[in-house]
Order: structure tokens, then sequence, then C-alpha cells
DNA sequence: TAAGTATATTATTATATTATAATATACTTA
DNA sequence: TAAGTATATTATAATATAATAATATACTTA
């Protein structure tokens, strides 16, 4: 056991080696790609146009060109993150004649960006 | 009423301007402020290094040492990260010696973690 | 008080993300 | 089939983010 692995113990802490201390983490955790995945998944929701788009969906489906307008910004701007969004399954879309429609996935996505908001909130 | 404006009814939809459709959305939507809060709070989410020290901290409390080593990385990135956890609220920190232990902040972290991995196992 | 250790900060470089403009596609209808 | 409209894609420039190296800070203890 090397000197710079030990760790002062105090309360909960017993003296140990770090290494010891989290080798036994290392099988409890997702593998990277997992990781990846999910970091994907949630840099969906770390912006703010798309939030916008998140949050008006959760009052009603909207076509593209009702979000251009709500957002005030370029159609093209507008399709490319809704292309992110229905990547990651935070949106479905149905065609209605020209117009395609946006609605959230599922509630799990609503749940996530309330539990969000109430955090920032606080 | 805009030409333009029309938009091609469906069983769901009445014949109306986009703009009328979603004025009355507006002010059911939080400010641009809190919607750039809340992307700075999901960014935090939105990195894999983070996910795994989320990840870790779910399981138990760690030291940035103990971080640095099972992530394998420098303890200065180590530290970056941790200081966006913490001044996200996502991460408390307790000195112990010369020790940081950092751990969960509530459990509503755990739980937007874990909704977001359901939600990309599936 | 000087040395050592854990953590934090800063500067730099490489990479990723965003908004826009230009263009393409798909569909509708005259 | 040609024109018009809604949406999608691509290229580009500006900005943001991430990992590392170098350095600084805070604390402990010899």
């Amino acid at each position: 056991m090397k000197k710079e692995d030990i760790i002062i113990s105090d309360d909960d802490c017993e003296v140990t080696s770090a290494d010891e201390n989290i080798s036994s983490l290392i099988p409890k955790l997702p593998n990277d790609e997992e990781f990846s995945l999910l970091a994907g998944f949630f840099s969906v929701f770390s912006d703010p146009t798309r939030l916008k788009i998140i949050s008006a969906l959760s009052e009603k489906e909207l076509c593209v060109h009702e979000l251009s307008s709500l957002l005030d910004m370029k159609q093209p701007s507008v399709s490319q993150h809704l292309k992110m969004l229905w990547q990651a399954r935070v949106v479905k879309k149905r065609k209605v004649g020209l117009h395609v429609f946006y609605r959230l996935d599922d509630e799990h996505i609503e749940k996530i960006y309330t539990w969000g908001y109430e955090h920032v909130k606080e």
C-alpha cells in the first residue's frame, strides 16, 4: 500500500487505500458507452432553445412553423433542434398534410424537465 | 389573417392562425432567463465524466483523489468538473482534514440521473 | 516556519455546438 | 406537370466546452 493512498479517517471512513475503496465500486457502474449515450441524451436538455421547445410541447402539440414563430428563430434552426430531440426520443412527430406536428415522446421527458425546473427555481 | 398563417385542419386542430395558436401559449412558459439557467443545470448532466461522477457518488461519498483514481483522469480535470457540479447544486462537499468529500446534493439528482438512464437503456 | 499533501485555478489547445444562409426535398394543388 | 409551401439538410463562422500542463492555495505537521 502506497503512502499517498492513505486516507485520513473520520467518523464515517476507515483508514484504507483509495484503490481498495473504489475497486468495489467499479462493477456497480454502467460502462463508458452507456455514459456517453446518457450524456448525449442530457445534452438535448442543455440548450435554452430546446428546453423552450420541450416546455411548449408539454402544453400542446405544435408544428415546425408554429415553433419557429414562437421561438422567433429561422425554420432551419428549429428543424435542426427538432431532429436532435427526435433522435434522442424526446419528441414524436406526425405528418398532417404539409405540416409535421411534434409532441413529447412520453411522460418521463416532462418529469425530467419539471424536476430540473424545480431544482433551478429553488 | 395572413395567408401563410393558415394551418390545414385535421381531427385535432381547427383552422386558425399560427400566431393565434401560440400567443395563448406564451404566458404559460418560463422566461428566457429561466430557460438559460435550466440549460446550464442540464449541461452538467451532458458529459460522460460528470455522469460517471454522479453515478459513483450515488453509491458512496468519495474524495477528489478517489474520483481521480476511479476516472483515471488528472486531478485538475476532476476538480473542474466537481466545481461545475457543486455550482449547479448537484453535489455537496465537506472537508475532512486535507480531503474534500463529495456526495449527491439530494434525491432529485439521483432520480433525474436514473430516469435518463432508463430512457437511454430502452 | 518550512516542507509536504490535497485540492483549486488558470492558460492553452483541440473539439463540439449553435445560428444563419443557401440549398434540397416532399408534398399539395392549380 | 409546374408552382408554391412546409420541412430538412449542408456548409460556414462564431462561440462554448473539455483535457492537460503549469501554477497557486490551504491546510497539516515535522
